[in-house]
DNA sequence: GTCTATACCGAGATAGAC
DNA sequence: GTCTATCTCGGTATAGAC
């Protein structure tokens, strides 16, 4: 890689690290330039506002997460209806506190600032709506022996589990996070269950 | 009510609004000034600062939220348990969508700014105990023909369950987002029976 | 492509008249 | 208690040398 793309990709990772950590306003160019050993200034020979770093960043964060559902799909075809509901929850999880991304995802869901709400909003319920693809997918392919409630029901309540975790996910140390995904998890199954 | 007193509470009250709706780095004293219909500078002569005035809005809607939590408890005793807790999952449901406060709780309550981070951490893991052992006292009560699963269990789905809904909250219409409270509702319920 | 120097602006905050 | 005027500071952004 160039000298110059290697920059401007550490411009975006610590970017993201930042923005994700402290947030968009709390977040000064001059903090990402200093992680990165620049000057400022040097952030404009790559991106024309601070704006649009934010704005690139948005849209590799969605790309990538929408990516990586996707390829769960993949990845647990031949597993039982439950193990793969289950590793669904638990790789979604690992997704989010595993890295930067899955938190800037879910702040910046909840909390936009205000000039970039329908930018964001928009891509957003685009992520919901492939989770509840895949979770579709998940229940319609075989009939086992279980008999599921209806899945609607099933996907938004998969999702709120979902979404309550980063509360955990922000609060607790990883040992206690684990101990409660299980917990959600144990009621969840067994809710879903006809 | 004196002048003086009614202007405080304006600026509170509108500062309540407005740093639930934009946050606190978006939200300037002129913002809140301009609400209230006075000048930037007369803030100070009820708040020493911007942090001091944001502060204050920690302590009240703290404060207020548990008092509300407490409060549940005295409201519903005689009713069953399955309704004693789906009363509470609407109640405190509600509370969030029907005010700023439930909005302001929830958000500085995972992305508290870096200065007030300690200050709400503490205030909000005292929340999460009060539900909790709201959680506790309904189960414990009696001995209905219901059997549950361990109420540690219990408490921490519940407690999932309800920050998830905050999404909802946040990106639905009231309608959808009812509509998705009687789901979660539904796999919840059925999850804790034994 | 990175730097220094600097322009510009809006924020929080203070002084002091009324 | 509220105002106008003003200060200070830190942020984004630009100009121009190297």
């Amino acid at each position: 890689m160039k000298k110059g793309e290697e920059t401007k990709q550490s411009i975006l990772e610590h970017g993201l690290r930042l923005f994700s950590s402290k947030g968009y306003e709390e977040t000064s160019l001059k903090d990402i330039a200093s992680c990165v050993n620049i000057k400022t200034p040097s952030i404009y020979a790559y991106f024309s506002s601070k704006d649009e770093l934010f704005e690139k960043i948005v849209d590799f964060v969605i790309d990538d997460y929408v990516k990586f559902i996707e390829h769960q799909a993949s990845t647990m075809e031949s597993l039982s209806i439950k193990d793969q509901l289950y590793n669904l929850l638990e790789k979604l999880n690992k997704y989010y506190y595993m890295n930067d991304r899955g938190i800037f995802l879910k702040r910046y869901g909840v909390f936009p600032p205000e000039k970039f709400k329908e930018h964001i909003f928009q891509n957003n319920s685009m992520v919901e709506s492939e989770i509840r693809k895949l979770i579709y997918t998940i229940l319609d392919a075989k009939s086992e022996d279980h008999k599921f409630i209806d899945r609607e029901t099933i996907a938004t309540s998969f999702i709120c589990l979902l979404d309550g975790m980063l509360f955990y996910l922000m609060n607790c140390s990883y040992e206690e996070y684990e101990r409660r995904l299980e917990s959600t998890w144990k009621v969840f199954w067994k809710g879903i269950l006809e």
